[in-house]
DNA sequence: TCCGGCATCAATCAAAAGGTTGAACTCCGC
DNA sequence: GCGGAGTTCAACCTTTTGATTGATGCCGGA
């Protein structure tokens, strides 16, 4: 019997999932949070197997699912972390995996699908969605190429349409300075300009 | 007794919607609809009363839910479309509450409050989430301002990075068409810069 | 029917922004 | 302690933008 915990803030996804996954004869849902608190405190306090984490939690949460899991998969002993949400950007996946989640679906998932990654989680095989995993396979191939933490809070203000001088004045650099950092960032995204170097980053899920 | 279908493309959701309303005694889920397209066929053939209808239908699908709640409206005796769906923005909510929708409701709402939309849907009744009805009320009160479509599309180019060589070439116009069209964009906005008025629009929805 | 809004284009010009090159300085790892 | 990466800046030149002025054709409502 594989016990399981779900953690999503909307009622309606958490009712969605629990009808899901209840009809399965080897799960039991044993306890449910509706925000990340909650999730990390149930997962810690209640027997669980498998966690199904989701990554939004609202505005009203300070703490998002990747910082949850990260919280989880910390401590021994602790429970798979298995992240369902709904879009699948780079930005929002390799947090979620680098934090020890054990598998990443899609809420578009058919629930077969959902059924079968609950057992490879409980069993320790990680489960992917194939867009997720096909992307994961690109990241490898390509030598990574990562902006430093500067460079990618220009690039963020940038993206947002401010111009150099705007995004100087909040950095309070001189334009020299994000100039500067743009060049880098054109030649580390293989670019030259600014609109194809957002465009480039969001792809790569570089900047949110 | 209320008659609903639900329409929505992720299984776990439509599930969820199911075992949520399925518990008030008064509802009946007569059909689901995993496309927007079969949801204007089985609103067209079954008897319903209340189609719960979401906005996004993943990129597999032509119609979007605007689409298909005009498409279901405009027909006599048609059902009432509650649309729930899981973002609240302006450029969202408009075009489904013109194509018909009688009420608008986001998808973290609580149980009981998607049980009261549905009655008040199917009593003839707007329900609308608060946010969205906040939002029309302060639409109310602002005159408007709304751009043209040709404005529209100049600001959408221009949002996503382009100069307004690149956007005169994409629209097959000449630059100084463009740059005419933004002269009124920022006297109808308010602003004096290109990057401002992406920014005003994004806040009013008026580009996504 | 006439007027106003919309869409289209032209030409000019100063100011702003963007991109290039080169060069310090600091910090970290080898 | 040397070298490289990251951060910071300056000077220079090119491109873009925004302001202005003005004009044409089309369409729909008063």
């Amino acid at each position: 019997m594989i016990r399981l915990l779900i953690a999503d803030d909307h009622p309606v996804v958490r009712a969605g999932l629990r009808a899901v996954l209840e009809s399965e004869p080897d799960f039991a849902i044993v306890a449910e949070a509706a925000t990340a608190e909650r999730a990390v405190e149930l997962a810690a306090e209640a027997e669980v197997d498998v966690v199904l984490m989701d990554l939004q939690f609202g505005p009203g949460s300070a703490m998002n699912g990747a910082q949850a899991t990260a919280a989880i998969t910390a401590r021994a002993g602790a429970p798979r972390v298995l992240v369902v949400t709904t879009y699948d950007t780079d930005a929002d996946t390799l947090p979620a995996l680098e934090a020890g989640a054990t598998g990443y679906l899609l809420k578009d998932a058919p629930p077969e699908e959902l059924a079968q990654a609950v057992r490879a989680a409980a069993a320790g095989r990680s489960a992917l969605a194939s867009s997720v995993a096909d992307r994961l396979l690109e990241r490898m191939r390509t030598p990574a190429a990562a902006l430093s933490a500067r460079e990618t809070e220009v690039l963020g203000l940038v993206a947002d349409g401010l111009t150099n001088q705007q995004v100087s004045q909040r950095l309070h650099l001189s334009q020299a300075t994000v100039k500067s950092h743009l060049v880098h960032i054109y030649t580390k995204l293989g670019v030259d300009s600014r609109t194809a170097a957002v465009r480039e980053a969001r792809g790569r899920g570089l900047i949110r």
